[in-house]
DNA sequence: GCCATTTAAATGCCAGACAATTAAATAACT
DNA sequence: AGTTATTTAATTGTCTGGCATTTAAATGGC
């Protein structure tokens, strides 16, 4: 293997890059043993602390892992849906923090995308699904929860809803969607009457999807999003009369 | 800072752990500058090497980018949509690919999504995005066309579709649902005849966008899904008798 | 005041070494 | 022979020290 040495880019970053399409092509499967870091150093010509600069790359991507010891090395990772989560998350929050999106559009994105798995959610859902609803809406109603917890059993019941859908691929996806969403909900303060009728609006959705109802699932959906929405917008506007 | 020396995480793992919570918390803020790896190495007490691979870690992640020179270093970098679609795309094909994730599971849960946008597309479209998804079943339509390229616009069509929403968050989730497909539809051969039918399902989808008819998108976007479903289905029995 | 040069600070890269870990090979003992 | 203890070898993790390269600012000459 070869490294240009007339780009611009760091030797690590190309050394990673190729590494990285061999698994994207498939010509490194997984579980597949790479060769050595010295043996890198000889292949790209280059110092083993590159490689491993390279490596640690690839490493923070989840597509590989290393282990130590006399059969050790670095292996292609099987990139999990569990491992692909969290990344997903940072990644989201940090797009809605970073660049000034309205609370609208990151609550219109989140609630479409949601309203699409209520159909199959509707249709697919376990008991178990409805028992990680019902048990949130619970602890929903218990007073003195703080407004960052009420958020995360708010988060904690739409992936509920989401994960009825029983298809991995969607729970993966709309993870981002939900999660990266709480941050901006935690900036809302949530009055007593606020949580009572978020806390409707949830039971009327678990209610739907109990009977597998998807238009009740789907208008209940559409209400919390008009809710959330207008909530927001009322936080903001005392905030700014304050100011 | 300080590092636990008990973790059987590596140091370099640690400090990046460490600086990314400070940018996700926002203790460090969009054009920050970190202290130089020199200071870095001090702070966290170790070797200038190990900081490196810290920083190199997330540079992978987009989180900092690092300029060389006097006034150089690291800098916390403002994620852009632009630089997450392509990490999205990846880690989405590789999820997909590592994780025999049936084709119906993937086209359920990449057609789920995509439908979710359709309402909002047919309120919003640009004339841009009409002209883009125009050109492409043109495209299409040329003989002599591979069928790499005839997924390629197939997938560019559908992302002129979601991005006629006009709400980037969608867009970006959407990114990773639509153009990770890509691979799995290159594995089917598409017959003239399958193309024919492909067009006129995309002719009718445009149609319905340029006269604002959400509903006709939406039956569209539905149609296309069945019948890939079935042609994949077909393709995929076909290779089966002949094995 | 403007331009060329020097300087200093920073990242990029390298060579070599040692520590820590791990599995396999070997030796010792029963 | 079988089992246990020891040694060995391979590999990653980390450190030290250094040099090359790049870049902006400081300096100096005109």
């Amino acid at each position: 293997m070869k490294i240009d040495p007339n780009s611009n880019a760091d030797l690590s970053a190309q050394i990673a890059k190729s590494i990285r399409d061999a698994i994207i092509s498939g010509d490194l499967i997984v579980d597949q043993r790479l060769p050595s870091e010295a043996e890198l150093s000889d292949q790209f010509d280059v110092s083993r602390p590159t490689v491993r600069e390279a490596l640690k790359r690839l490493a923070a991507q989840s597509l590989i892992r290393t282990q130590r010891g006399a059969t050790g090395g670095a292996f292609v990772n099987k990139l999990s849906f569990e491992e692909a989560y969290p990344q997903q998350i940072t990644t989201s929050t940090l797009l809605l923090s970073m660049n000034a999106v309205s609370f609208e559009t990151a609550c219109e994105a989140r609630y479409t995308l949601e309203r699409s798995c209520a159909p199959l959610s509707a249709l697919r859902r376990t008991a178990d699904h409805l028992a990680t609803m019902r048990a949130e809406i619970h602890r929903q109603s218990q007073p003195g929860l703080t407004d960052e917890a009420f958020c995360a059993s708010d988060v904690a019941f739409h992936r509920a809803l989401v994960d009825g859908a029983g298809n991995p691929v969607l729970s993966y996806q709309l993870a981002g969607a939900v999660e990266a969403m709480q941050p901006l909900m935690n900036m809302i303060t949530f009055s007593a009457r606020d949580r009572a009728k978020i806390i409707e609006l949830h039971t009327a959705l678990a209610d739907a999807l109990e009977a597998n109802n998807a238009i009740g699932v789907d208008t209940a959906l559409a209400g919390l999003e008009s809710y959330t929405t207008n909530l927001a917008k009322s936080v903001m506007e005392k905030r700014k009369n304050k100011a």
